[in-house]
DNA sequence: TAATACATTTAGAATCATTCCAAAAAAGCG
DNA sequence: CGCTTTTTTGGAATGATTCTAAATGTATTA
């Protein structure tokens, strides 16, 4: 484990944000001034193939990263873009025999407008 | 209605395939020479915006375009990029309860590895 | 601890899907 | 028809991500 791996997983787990790749490398820069970009990159593919984190894709927006790659619903604000979570119970067995698959993972996304942007 | 927008509507309907931009603008070539790619993707972006097709984005792969607003389910096979959809039941109201927020649409993605894939 | 093998990091170049642009063409309308 | 607005077009620009090859760091074994 080296250190940049260390302060990326920090950065990654130090709150509820789903962050871009950008913020990231600009969080964990602040911590390790040499980081460079690439490696953020490197990481956070090393980390999603380990399953450890979670890239969400959306439309129109950046991927974003989630500090977990336990299936649950996404809601994407379409005018912010801000990504928040919201649990769900997990029907990994039901999409199964719905499917007569061996399903690897899943994710509920939800379009909607936010809050803070509906009332202004 | 412009004869490029007819074309690549009839294009997007002719089969049950999520295209890519790309595939879309090849197969509305054959019929329309002249046709550009900036052309394509005007028109999906209008379409999108009218609620005709739904712009689908995976991790990994290209956007493609769906021929149905409606909410459904997607898989997404983490080999070869294919997508079909699967048919679910319409839990919008429910989801709306959940979240105690007016929701514009939602998709569930299922990530899983086909069966062309598996065997192979 | 030294030597070696392997993995990771780095900066910058390259890629490539998508968007932007400004001019030309087409469509819609009185 | 003429006029206005919309759409199309090709090419340039953008920007997130990936690639590359050299340098550095880590781990292992002797």
């Amino acid at each position: 484990m080296t250190r940049q791996r260390e302060v990326i997983l920090e950065v990654i787990n130090s709150d509820m944000c789903h962050h871009t790749a950008d913020e990231i490398f600009a969080l964990a820069k602040q911590r390790l001034p040499g980081i460079s970009l690439a490696t953020v990159y490197n990481t956070l593919k090393y980390l999603e193939d380990n399953r450890l984190i979670r890239k969400i894709s959306a439309e129109g927006t950046k991927d974003r990263y989630d500090n977990s790659y336990i299936p649950h619903g996404h809601l994407f604000c379409s005018k912010c873009c801000e990504v928040s979570d919201f649990t769900l119970p997990d029907f990994t067995g039901q999409l199964n025999e719905l499917l007569g698959d061996e399903i690897d993972s899943w994710e509920l996304k939800v379009r909607y407008v936010c809050k803070k942007c509906r009332q202004a």
